[in-house]
DNA sequence: CTGAAAGCGCTAACAC
DNA sequence: GTGTTAGCGCTTTCAG
């Protein structure tokens, strides 16, 4: 009624049932020594009060967080939701509980890297960005582990895991010429990031090796709008590629989108379209895209391990994809 | 090297700059006076020890966080995504952290208030799910306001913020009987849920006074896969409905694709379908969905008004959405 | 303008 | 078992 209530804290609760506040403090910690009865009697007094400990509180003396500083750009991109709920199931699940950074470019990495900290959590999660190598030492020197997930950044000290690109790419080329295509296009997201680079060249490197180029070739972000603008100008030529790979699933919606309701294609007759990630809707029967599957909930443990075990040789991981044939690409197996 | 590194607090900044701690500590408050050398000095100082102010010990003392929860169930909901988004970004512009919980069910939703609540957050936004009352009230006597978004409870005395369901719902009706539609199905999300009862409420009496009942119904949950389940069966009647009213959009898209795909209906010169929420992939080519788009902005501004601005009178808000017309239903304006 | 000192709410020895 | 005491790192009077 008359504004802010005042807190209830462990000394009004031990005032209240006549014990010391250390007592209180026992019977809110998971092993602490309290007589049975003791404890029943503080819980039923808490309980009256409506106490309830505080956790940052706790925190400052125990030199400890128990938050994990998630830092996501892309979060509109479907395949991210999932990533995030897998995430903060398994910390939640571990008593972590999740403080979330969205930054929008990667200047911003910095502040939100600076931001975390200053909230003393203990470990950070980076997905789809990379860091400037400085700040990774500082936080390496700040003791905070942090890995990038989905991307990854030369110096070996920053540790990353992600999906094997190369090989990914490489899977997408031999699949596309063992069922004999003849002209590729590659369709890559946001240049200089470690995921459009490999996959890309897995794929060209692939498809040199069997005798093949690339025949067009365009980059810019990770979007179904991109993907969209690129497909209607592809397919608009009056050669268009038979094979398109393209650096993720919501790209390859959109290029898809543009195959078939723009330019009036039919698919995968005409043109083989294959995307990378996995999204749910890549197995919509509007799309059935043939993609690339990243072992996400794999990748997602190994990061926490990364992250949060202690005994254990840290060095950044690789986990290898898996193609899941759909039809939206004509192939032979 | 050495395992953990041990902190940089204010204490040090003071012994190595010369000063007492308390400058150290008005140099970084914002309002804080110092002379303006000093202020240098103890700057440069900290940061060649690396030194950054820990914030859980401020707000420890200062009685207060910047740090706002949010629950979510339904974060693998294209509509969800944005929003999340949308309150990160404002969020942070106002000074303010996002510490996220993952929700799995209604269950679940108890623990994850009592811990947002110890972690001694500033507010709570709940999306996607209601309040028990008892639990409402909780929240209310610790002093830290609760706002539920897209959803409501009938008890007033909890915050809500959502769009004009009803409304939305009689305007879908509206709109398919002015057109000429003669049987109408409605397909649900879960139910006993504000939105899904609202939506179904607003469109069957509608639809009633116009003359016209509802000639199938289902709800289940809000999801792509119930909407393409129950779609193969609606469309497999000997007498399907013309019109189809969705809960929202990512069950009408399973509808949609349930229709064109499965059944191999002509959409919408055999059916007319319709969302609600307007989440990007509605706007797609393949799926062209005609739905009612939330204001989301606008929601997402109110509940943050409700939650932070201080002086204000306080009561739920509903915004009223606004029909996009896309080429999923057949009609005539 | 600067320093000393008193907490914020809690945990963790250390005695009894 | 329980109480006492000393902090965790910081902000904030209150003197100087």
């Amino acid at each position: 009624m008359s504004g802010v209530k005042k807190r209830v804290t462990s000394f009004d609760v031990a005032r209240a049932a006549g014990v010391s506040q250390s007592v209180v403090s026992r019977t809110f910690t998971p092993g602490g020594k309290v007589a049975a009865k003791t404890r029943l009697h503080v819980l039923s007094v808490a309980r009256t009060l409506g106490y309830r400990p505080n956790i940052m509180a706790r925190n400052l003396v125990k030199q400890t967080t128990d938050i994990v500083g998630i830092i996501m750009a892309d979060i509109t991109n479907p395949f991210y939701p999932y990533v995030l709920q897998k995430f903060i199931l398994q910390l939640q699940e571990l008593g972590r509980q999740v403080l979330l950074f969205h930054v929008v470019d990667e200047q911003e990495i910095n502040n939100a890297l600076r931001l975390a900290l200053q909230y003393q959590v203990e470990a950070i999660i980076v997905t789809s960005m990379t860091l400037p190598t400085n700040l990774a030492e500082e936080c390496a020197e700040s003791g905070v582990p942090v890995v990038l997930f989905n991307r990854y950044v030369r110096n070996p000290s920053v540790l990353a895991v992600s999906c094997d690109n190369v090989k990914g790419g490489g899977m997408v080329a031999d699949a596309l010429v063992n069922s004999g295509h003849r002209s590729f296009a590659y369709i890559g997201g946001k240049p200089e990031t470690s995921t459009n680079e490999d996959r890309k060249k897995g794929f060209t490197e692939r498809l040199s090796e069997r005798g093949h180029n690339l025949t067009f070739f365009a980059e810019r972000e990770y979007s179904y709008e991109w993907g969209h603008e690129v497909g209607k100008t592809l397919f608009d030529q009056h050669l268009p590629p038979d094979a398109v790979f393209c650096a993720n699933d919501i790209i390859a919606l959109g290029v898809l989108d543009a195959a078939k309701h723009d330019v009036g294609l039919t698919i995968p007759d005409e043109a083989s379209i294959i995307g990378f990630d996995d999204i749910p809707m890549a197995n919509w029967p509007a799309y059935s895209l043939t993609t690339v599957r990243q072992p996400v909930n794999a990748m997602i443990d190994r990061t926490l391990a990364l992250l949060l075990k202690k005994a254990e040789q840290k060095r950044s991981e690789t986990l290898a994809g898996v193609m899941v044939v759909r039809t939206s690409a004509r192939l032979v197996l």
